[in-house]
DNA sequence: ACCTGAACACCGTTCAAGT
DNA sequence: ACCTGAACACCGTTCAAGT
């Protein structure tokens, strides 16, 4: 006869999450989530493969946050729409905290679903620099936002100024450096071809 | 009567580096160090406190490492020294590779030793934008940086375009927008603040 | 002073046995 | 079908004992 399932792998990704919340990945044991539903560590091993699997799971929860927090933030004005973007990656890179690295944790595959998170960051980019340009812009913007979060996140910051201040700074200064290098329309101001 | 040192601080950091290069700071023990050096895992705890501080040291090393690549690049042209800098942080990742994670593992410990990596930028960012305006500009670039080699060593540029020429475009993308930022001389492009 | 073996409390993972 | 206890091969770390 079949026992009736003591948990479920939506709750066991719950439990893994509120772990590393608190204690960071590093922390997690299968041991403290088995715990956490109510089950011993071997019957984890119903529901995924393996320790791998269930932070894949995670990561991939987190990703689907992420898309749609930035698919929220499509403005008419595409300039507008991206400064926008900008800052609800930093504030969502806030709330996930410790769970942020998970984000990126590229587990060897490529995943669609990370393109699809971005996807609208590409359109307004397509829009603003053009198709020629808006690759390489989003691969600057998306190392300047995801540069800037693990270092915060780490305390990586240490002069006194204000992260606050920078954080704006630096997302208005790339999005004028990615816009000014889309179009050929004026020559920059500043050579720093390779010498 | 002492026996004679079997091995050394230097001995054990450089075995450490060798592993983590090879396999990833996650698959460093202890115990494989201590048969790189000839001895038992205990005989480490002689030398470092623990596994945290076996890292630090590997951490400081790279930041030396670091320190000297960034210093060679101060040329007489600020800008070009800001582009050669950021080409060189690139290929000092792209040669640290596995290693590389460990160059931004802030141990909690804020380390001086950071700073004195990142002087040389500093005092160029100080020439070229003020002041007033370099430590935004420095975290800004630094971010930028730090982000995109993340990202590549990570494989997390999966679409179709050259890494190499997206990684030419933020740089000069991203110094062509600090430099426009620092100066109130001319109104940037496009308005991106905040609504 | 330095090194060792034995031990401790943990890991992730496998698997036969229960219901 | 799902869960369990026991076991395996590992961890990092401590410590008494050797030289």
């Amino acid at each position: 006869m079949a026992p009736p399932a003591k948990t479920s792998r939506a709750e066991i990704v719950a439990a893994a999450r509120a772990i590393i919340a608190e204690r960071g990945v590093a922390a997690l044991s299968l041991q403290q989530v088995a715990a956490a539903v109510g089950v011993q560590a071997p019957s984890l091993y119903k529901r995924f493969d393996d320790r791998a699997a269930l932070l894949a799971a995670v990561h991939d929860a987190l990703l689907e946050e992420l898309a749609g927090v930035l698919a929220a933030q499509t403005l008419a004005r595409p300039a507008q729409a991206l400064a926008a973007m900008g800052r609800a990656y930093r504030a969502f890179a806030h709330r996930l905290d410790r769970l942020y690295p998970l984000l990126f944790a590229s587990g060897g595959t490529p995943s669609p679903a990370a393109l699809a998170a971005l996807a609208p960051l590409m359109t307004t980019l397509d829009t603003l620099v053009g198709r020629a340009h808006s690759l390489p812009a989003a691969r600057t913007l998306t190392a300047f936002l995801h540069g800037f979060v693990t270092m915060e996140l780490n305390a990586s910051f240490q002069m006194a100024g204000s992260v606050e201040d920078a954080f704006d700074f630096g997302l208005t200064a790339v999005i004028r450096g990615v816009i000014g290098g889309g179009a050929d329309a004026d020559a920059p101001a500043v050579d720093v071809a390779r010498e």
